[in-house]
DNA sequence: AAGTGGTCTAGACCACGGC
DNA sequence: CCGTGGTCTAGACCACTTC
């Protein structure tokens, strides 16, 4: 118990009279973090030690060292023994799921999307099948348009269920993202994706939607978007450029 | 010191005299995990808690804890709080890089490849390029037709830097594994790969050599492999019957 | 109340890398 | 040699879940 009489004042000095308000070692983390957002620290400079922290924030080793191993994992540091703890490059990020609006974000461009269709159909059983629903489920089907640098980019098709989304309908889908109206404003935490990617020649819509010759190859990647807790909430059926886009992906061992 | 005595004492009681043996969290994982592999514990099923690991294996709480929380980051077993401990549904492998072998074998199928090509090249430049290697560089290449269900289904060119992988051209790349030779004969530890996945049009030899019509859609995946340290020692031109083929990946958030 | 995982202490020794 | 991370102890209290 004289143990944790010292936790306790250690704690108190810093921000807590309630016991359970922010863990020590999460605490440590955000300090850290803090001190590379805002450019004090830079990829390849040293983290301050383990006993350094732990003199610093007054706690124990051990408590230091749980904040550096889970810093590590989130690839934000690299430890190595014997010699110290560093701010890891900045990691390029593969495999990450991004909404179209994200992706030219990255990339510092502007994303334009014509909306070419925005109704409910309850006939398409195969885009319900996709979102684990009854065949003739009611959706809300998005058809839009993407542009990038004036020329028509790539088709993609959007189904939710109509149920969970009242309104979305009459949201301005054209300029704002999806997936920002889907996190903000029916608070959908959106977790993963399984993308299939096949190529297929595009049929005579499609040519001349995109501005290519019929038969032309595209990219076809139908997506099944679900939330952090594994609800499927979105497919998309896109077409793709073949000239104009690339998919990069990254495997691991 | 009496905390390290003890502690000395019932390392050895279990395997080591040196002190710098295995460490104690990573021989009560290996415990659990030969219990999981041998079918002693299925998914679903209850783990040991850490106050009982830490008694059945004579260590501290904060060791069978340490031996835990490490299981869990690999996704071996799940932990929920105030319940416990189990063994985690077995996981569907995303994104992992496998050998057309390694993806075969998964789906309890054989893998067949007929070679087309075997030589050291010295003027592909593309591929020297993707190596990072200079232009003129000699390279392996090799061509292979690979097979499915006895239909061609895929064709795939490997280059590698000639210079680091001598006598690799008798191997018997029509039979076994390129994965599987690289690091069992030259101990490559091979770490993950970059893709570049477009559609393009079947050119007429690879129609033919694919038994489909000309121009007809096609998988592109430009595949570079990196061994673990980040050295590039693979580059993979495939071609995918579209129809036969289909890449599933999945994306987080 | 009992049992679980989550956080924490105030130390210890070991292995490694640079001086 | 000294400082670093890696492993470890023998406890403690908290938060949560089930009974």
């Amino acid at each position: 118990m004289a143990t944790n009489k010292k936790w306790l004042a250690s704690a108190d000095r810093l921000t807590a009279r309630i016991p359970s308000a922010v863990p020590a070692y999460q605490r440590i983390q955000s300090a850290i973090r803090k001190r590379i957002d805002s450019g004090q620290l830079h990829p390849g400079d040293p983290v301050p030690s383990e006993r350094d922290l732990a003199k610093i924030h007054h706690v124990s080793l051990m408590t230091a060292r749980h904040a550096l191993a889970s810093l590590e994992r989130e690839g934000l540091v690299e430890r190595r023994r014997g010699i110290g703890t560093f701010v890891a490059p900045p990691k390029i990020h593969f495999n990450k799921l991004m909404s179209y609006t994200e992706q030219m974000a990255a990339r510092s461009l502007t994303a334009g999307a014509k909306v070419l269709f925005a109704k409910i159909v309850d006939s398409e059983n195969e885009a319900a099948a996709r979102l684990s629903l009854p065949p003739t489920s009611s959706l809300l089907k998005f058809e839009r348009l993407r542009h990038a640098a004036g020329e028509p980019f790539a088709l993609e098709t959007c189904y939710l269920n109509a149920a969970e989304f009242p309104g979305l309908l009459d949201a301005p889908i054209g300029r704002v993202s999806l997936f920002a109206i889907l996190e903000r404003d029916f608070h959908v935490e959106l977790g993963y994706a399984d993308e299939e990617v096949d190529a297929t020649a595009a049929d005579p819509r499609i040519a001349e939607l995109l501005a290519i010759p019929r038969r032309e190859p595209l990219l076809r990647i139908r997506q099944v978007i679900y939330s952090a807790k594994g609800k499927a909430i979105l497919y998309v059926l896109g077409f793709y450029r073949s000239d104009r886009h690339n998919l990069v992906i990254r495997r691991f061992r």
